[in-house]
DNA sequence: TCAAAAATTTTCCAATCGGTCAAATCTTGA
DNA sequence: TCAAGATTTGACCGATTGGAAAATTTTTGA
């Protein structure tokens, strides 16, 4: 079970990649996740991959040995974009107004990577095979540690009481449902542009900071 | 293309079916539901379904003549069921009560059959080739409905301005998220058991109907 | 310039998969 | 009881797939 040695390797013995090496790499890594997101791991093949990036299938494979070397170059990049926004929630800023901030972020992410999000729902709806360590390591990490900022928001009188990785967990799911559901979302909807996020942002906001219940107006 | 006769058909050219039908199907679609549900449409074979519902191949495809037609069949049933909370969901209720109560209900319903969700959360990612009929036409048609109600209650100046079908959309994603994502779920809270549930009803209560803004108590 | 290294392609293969077929066995109801 | 129908299975098949091998062409750097 030796990995075989790729591309890369096999070059230079060192990490430096030629010119045209990143070029493909780029050129593969994208048309698959066009594929990925939209089929699945096991619904995509690698010549439809190596055909989306215009080159045979001996050729893709001269880069990335094997077709799950594709995936998972695929999902380590993913992960670092992805948890950015929750990376920049400051605990020395307003609460309302980092969670707020935080929510635009991960929505607008939905909207613009769409496939992205696909990508990561597949690994994890199918238990995550491939980036269970990544989850169970740097994401844990992260979490728990926004975790505390808002926990002590909320021991700071702040912030309403909720547990704070169910909050986490409450902001990514409805952000990402617009892009892991946007079949749904578009057929419910009728939907066939983008319009749609501008009512979804409000009524988050206005779920997220007021909840649903009529107050008297002060 | 013309639909190959399967056993019911063949067997009576009535509807009736005998005993041993009802029963292999019945293994066979519980059988279906554990695989398709975890390894997606195209990373189940036919043969480990059969294994698992223990009879071979070609006796599996006497009962379903194409895979295809399995995983329908499952699709089918789920559907009702997979929509019966919010189909419960009364106008001539008190809103919040209702709202918490379909809350409850569809988060139970993610504890409860995690197996249902992630089936139809595959189905919808890979931009729900076999289902999109069912989603324009009856599930349109039942959100649709059911936006109307709450968009009477808000009318009527018992609910906070949101727009009714995002915040459907909004109890769906944060519900079946611990259903669909149960992998990442664990990771990050180290749950192995069910326990996190509870916590995650609370926050979400706290979330829909209260929001994070403090208020002062009165 | 030109040889070494990198990139590309044609050809091929073993394994897997969905599905067929015909024969054998089991169930059912008159 | 027993024949007709229902159920089950082993053997098989064509198509597809991930990937290997080897030869050819292109690029690179001294």
């Amino acid at each position: 079970m030796a990995p075989v040695e790729n591309a890369a390797a096999r070059a230079t013995k060192t990490l430096r990649k030629t010119r045209i090496q990143a070029e493909k790499e780029e050129i593969i890594l994208d048309s698959a996740l066009d594929l990925f997101s939209a089929k699945g791991f096991d619904g995509v093949t690698v010549d439809q991959i190596a055909t989306a990036a215009s080159m045979s299938k001996p050729n893709l494979l001269y880069y990335f040995a094997r077709k799950e070397d594709v995936f998972v170059a695929l999902i380590d990049r993913l992960l670092e974009t992805w948890l950015e926004p929750l990376v920049e929630l400051n605990a020395d800023g307003d609460p309302i107004e980092e969670l707020r901030s935080y929510l635009r972020r991960k929505l607008e992410m939905s909207r613009t990577r769409p496939r992205e999000s696909r990508l990561f729902a597949n690994e994890i709806l199918q238990g995550a095979p491939r980036v269970r360590s990544s989850l169970e390591g740097p994401l844990r990490a992260l979490v728990s540690e926004k975790a505390s900022v808002i926990q002590g928001w909320i021991d700071a009188g702040r912030l309403a009481r909720v547990d704070p990785t169910h909050l986490i967990f409450a902001i990514w799911s409805t952000t990402q449902h617009y892009a892991d559901f946007e079949v749904q979302v578009r057929a419910v909807t009728r939907s066939e542009d983008d319009t749609h996020f501008e009512a979804a942002l409000n009524t988050l906001e206005k779920l997220f900071l007021d909840g649903l219940r009529v107050r008297p107006s002060t």
